[in-house]
RNA sequence: CGGGGCGUAGCGCAGCCCGGUUAGCGCGCCUGCUUCGGGAGCAGGAGGUCGGUGGUUCAAAUCCACUCGCCCCGACCA
């Protein structure tokens, strides 16, 4: 405990799932709940999901949609109204059957009152709002609909990790209802760049934007995009989805309208969504061996002032004197809202409470005592270098660039991403090289290897199956960027000529 | 749901193989004194139905059976 190095352990290269579930417990940001599967989120975790939403909301409003809410439960029949949606969805879905509970012999309750028709709790919405949208689309005069939905939904998975996948979580959904094929692909792929914006701008995380194969596409969808990101253990985060869905869905729920040309047409509807999963990210792209490191944009606090009491008698001084620091700061503009500031004024011994702060990951701690305040500075660490660091500077220096530090945190938070995710995507062009690429040299323990690769490749169910089976690596997505470059490459499994270029990588 | 690991104080663990006094240790928590640019020192203290149920036994944290939960890997997924 004495002369620890870093304040999480295991490290990330010791145990990078380990160090994970580490930086939420000792940042305080969720932690399991009775209920299985199922996690809380403390007050820190879901202010910086707070202000992903925030960020994100705006966005969304800035590109015409409005949001709404619709109801938790879908009755059985409208999930079966949608083949593949169906089957995609049926094995997690969690079912309501009763509608009360009765006294049972033993004196417990038992479930009564059997609903006619059960009752799912929402999966995701599509259904639903397919059949709300069948009522509110009449003409091409309502077209185009575009509306989203903040709400909690509910998968039942096998196997739960804090924020990358819990049984319930939050998300956004966005839906909407378009009069042609071409203008619900120009909504699918606008919310695709939104998406890639705020993590990129916000976050401070790089992502690829890309088109996911038939095999890992959304069900029901003709065409599934996501954004994709590089975790530090260099496995791909799925960070967003964005889905043109055709008229599947339209047909489904009877969405139709009467068209100029006074025909009956059945619409085309697209949907697009980012969960809590993003705050999983934000931890494992950001976080060191001293916890979680926040951007300064998504930041719940952006300055939290540390008072220095040699002696209790200066107690008084130092923390008006800190008052008046966090008043000034409060009225300087970052990111287009006044700075969050914090003086900590807990009894906690000051070591204790510095590191605190460290594995909360707030990008500026400033240190003021008697020392400073006889020298009218601050002494400055930013979260982005080594928890030992920091430097003086003067008061009215600090509190005036105060903006650019931040900004030049958020900066070196996505440079350092960027390169990790630049360094650890190879272009690989043989079978070999690609299997040794995502071998672990320590089977026993798998050390933090592999990452994504760049190749051309051929679309081939069997040999996606194979690959998956092998080395557990998946195609992560077809790159936009590398669809409009039309040159002719061989497949690196099969030779055979083709001019797509895909991503693989393991994937959380 | 398959394979592996683990459930003993708020957290991290020892004890279990070879059953036997009041079940320990570190951190945290509370009180007091001392410290005071620091993840404090000393002293005292609170806190446990040893995951649960059943069994074997004079006696179970320890042996047996079942069960529940958590973590990791796999299948599945945002």
């Amino acid at each position: 405990m004495k002369n620890r190095k870093n304040a999480i352990s295991p490290t990330r290269n010791e145990d990078y799932p380990e160090w994970y579930q580490e930086v939420i417990k000792a940042a305080d940001l969720a932690e399991n709940s009775p209920v299985r599967g199922c996690m809380v989120i403390k007050p820190w975790g879901f202010s910086i999901w707070e202000n992903i939403k925030k960020e994100l909301d705006k966005r969304f409003k800035e590109t015409g949609h409005q949001n709404a809410y619709f109801p938790l439960f879908i009755p059985k029949s409208f999930l079966e109204k949608e083949a593949e949606h169906v089957e995609g969805f049926a094995k997690e879905c969690a079912v309501v059957t009763h509608h009360r509970l009765e006294k049972g012999k033993d004196g417990g309750l038992v479930p009564a009152g059997e609903l006619e028709e059960p009752l799912v709790v929402r999966p995701t919405s599509e259904t639903i709002i397919g059949a709300m949208f069948s009522k509110w689309v009449q003409s091409y005069r309502d077209l185009p609909l575009l509306i989203n939905q903040w709400a909690n939904i509910v998968r039942w998975e096998m196997r739960t990790r804090m924020f990358l996948r819990t049984t319930e979580f939050l998300w956004q959904e966005g839906h909407t209802v378009h009069a042609t094929e071409k203008e619900a692909m120009e909504e699918t792929l606008k919310m695709l760049n939104v998406y890639a914006d705020f993590m990129e701008s916000d976050m401070a995380m790089p992502v690829i934007k890309g088109r996911k194969t038939e095999s890992e596409k959304f069900p029901g969808a003709d065409i599934t995009y996501s954004v994709e990101a590089m975790m530090q253990d260099r496995k791909a985060l799925q960070s967003g989805t964005s889905h043109y869905l055709g008229q599947n869905f339209a047909k489904a729920s009877d969405i139709k309208f009467l068209d100029r040309d006074e025909k009956l047409k059945y619409a085309y509807t697209t949907s697009w969504g980012v969960s809590t999963r993003l705050v999983g990210g934000l931890i494992m792209v950001h976080g060191d061996d001293d916890g979680l490191v926040l951007p300064p944009k998504l930041s719940p606090l952006h300055v939290v002032i540390l008072p220095v009491l040699p002696n209790n008698k200066f107690k008084n001084k130092v923390f008006e004197h800190c008052d008046r620091i966090k008043k000034q700061l409060s009225k300087i503009i970052y990111n287009n809202s006044p700075l969050k500031v914090f003086v900590d004024k807990s009894e906690i011994p000051g070591g204790r409470k510095k590191w605190d702060w460290v594995k909360k990951g707030v990008p500026i701690r400033i240190e003021i005592g008697p020392k400073e305040i006889e020298k009218d500075e601050v002494t400055v660490s930013r979260r982005d270098t080594p928890a030992q660091e920091n430097s003086s500077l003067k008061t009215g220096k600090f509190i005036k660039n105060a903006p650019t530090l931040l900004t030049s945190i958020q900066n070196s938070l996505y440079d350092n991403a960027l390169r990790l995710l630049k360094y650890n995507t190879k272009e690989i062009k043989s079978k070999e090289d690609f299997y040794d690429f995502f071998t672990p040299r320590n089977i026993e323990k798998p050390e933090i290897h592999g990452g994504f690769v760049l190749a051309y490749f051929k679309e081939d169910e069997e040999i996606e199956k194979k690959i998956q089976e092998d080395l557990n690596v998946s195609i992560r997505c077809i790159p936009l960027e590398e669809e409009n470059n039309k040159e002719e490459g061989k497949c690196l499994f099969t030779g055979k000529p083709t001019r797509q270029k895909v991503i693989f990588g393991k994937a959380y």
